[in-house]
DNA sequence: ACAAAACAAGAGCACTGCTCTCGAATGTTG
DNA sequence: CAACATTCGAGAGCAGTGCTCTTGTTTTGT
């Protein structure tokens, strides 16, 4: 079934970037919130009905919003660490990942809102997004890792006080191993010990860009490098 | 200016307070994005103009809950934490306040996405929330420095790896002058790590909410338990 | 008893998501 | 090429929202 691209399969895919386009900016401006489809459809100057030739609804455009923005974030994350020359020097790589990831999401923030806020959206379309989402744990994840391969780049992570993880991140084991395709499994500290960085990680953002800092944190930059290194520490690394 | 309170006035006490326990009811079922005012009008049977009479906008109605939620909150994390008897136990008080944090937040996860989700509400209201949005990390500190006040219930804070977090969080130490009173200031690296642990815990409930460890972690209780007891760690407490 | 203030109800405006219908443009097939 | 089928854009319309204004009623202080 060969067939060329009639001209109106072209025109769908250029007016279907088109509005995506046009829904990111308004993203970007109004917040996923007052993310406003009829105001898409003014922007690309057609009426509202008609935008919903190409997208079923509100929510599912909210939802390619967020898989093109997980997407966007996760690259960012990855560049970073890709530009760290010296594929040794972990602890830079931590730093630099870390950093890109609060960069987007200060120049981001309605972004960063739709990904990391309080779902806007039903629980049901998101959970088939957990793909572009994972993309940046998984980078961090590798990176860790590869610290505790690495030798003298980290220490091993003694069993910390109270309940072991390994009841309760048994999961997350499972899906790094699918995922990174290791050949012995991460042990359950350093996951555990992983998901809390990133949770800090998270938690510092977004304590910054909902502003909860306000009166307490005065450079925000500065404060963000404190919080990384002292969370490269306490994953083990030197 | 003695007068007894008029009929009129018992009654708009009234029906504000009336409208105020039907705005959280809706809040806590239909969340904080979803929260109509006309709906509330109509839960007390009232017509919706008649209900600016008693409240200004919607947002100022989502700000009376956003006070309301935070004052309930800190309420349950000091009772918690009030609820440990032997005082010097520092680390059942730590362990007890985050898990009532914990526990009333997935109680109400609505609640919970007004206080620390993206904000609904422009950034000029909220900002005169801070008082009652304190109560929770001004106790928690409380405990902190409680434990490094005792004779070997924390061991003291060396200087964390990495840029220090003197210069960025001197606003929050001067805050806790204001607010506890202490003779000595607390140091800027038992700061910046107390500022940290809240931003894990808030991550962690956070993450757990909003469904991103689905997949990830399977038992959330003894999951956070761990959190705890290793931030506890972090802190310096034994 | 009367003027002033507060109140509840209704109509109305502008906006939203979404559905339906109706011609027109574009596609495929005989 | 002609006929039929599909797709598309525009418009009207529905139900809902926040919010304002007017109108008539009730309560208050004088």
């Amino acid at each position: 079934m060969e067939h060329t691209r009639t001209a109106r399969e072209r025109a769908r895919e250029e007016i279907t970037t088109e509005i995506l386009e046009a829904a990111r900016r308004r993203l970007a401006s109004d917040g996923p919130a007052n993310l406003s489809l009829r105001a898409v459809a003014r922007d690309v100057g057609m009426v509202s009905s008609a935008v919903y030739r190409y997208v079923p609804s509100r929510d599912d455009l909210l939802t390619a919003l967020l898989v093109e923005a997980y997407d966007e974030l996760g690259a960012a994350a990855e560049a970073a660490d890709d530009g760290v020359s010296d594929r040794t020097d972990v602890r830079a790589r931590w730093t630099a990942t870390c950093r890109a990831v609060r960069s987007w999401s200060v120049g981001h923030p309605h972004d960063y809102a739709l990904l990391y806020g309080s779902p806007v959206i039903g629980y049901a379309a998101p959970r088939d997004t957990v793909g572009p989402a994972t993309r940046v744990i998984v980078r961090l994840v590798g990176i860790i890792s590869s610290a505790h391969e690495i030798g003298g780049a980290a220490r091993p992570l003694p069993e910390g006080p109270g309940p072991s993880f390994e009841p309760s991140v048994g999961d997350a084991t499972a899906a790094l191993r699918e995922v990174a395709g290791l050949d012995t499994d991460v042990p359950p500290e350093l996951v555990g010990r992983t998901l809390m960085a990133w949770s800090t990680v998270f938690g510092t953002i977004s304590f910054e860009l909902w502003g909860h800092l306000v009166g307490s944190v005065s450079d925000h930059e500065t404060y963000f490098d404190s919080v990384v290194s002292r969370l490269w520490h306490d994953l083990g690394g030197v």
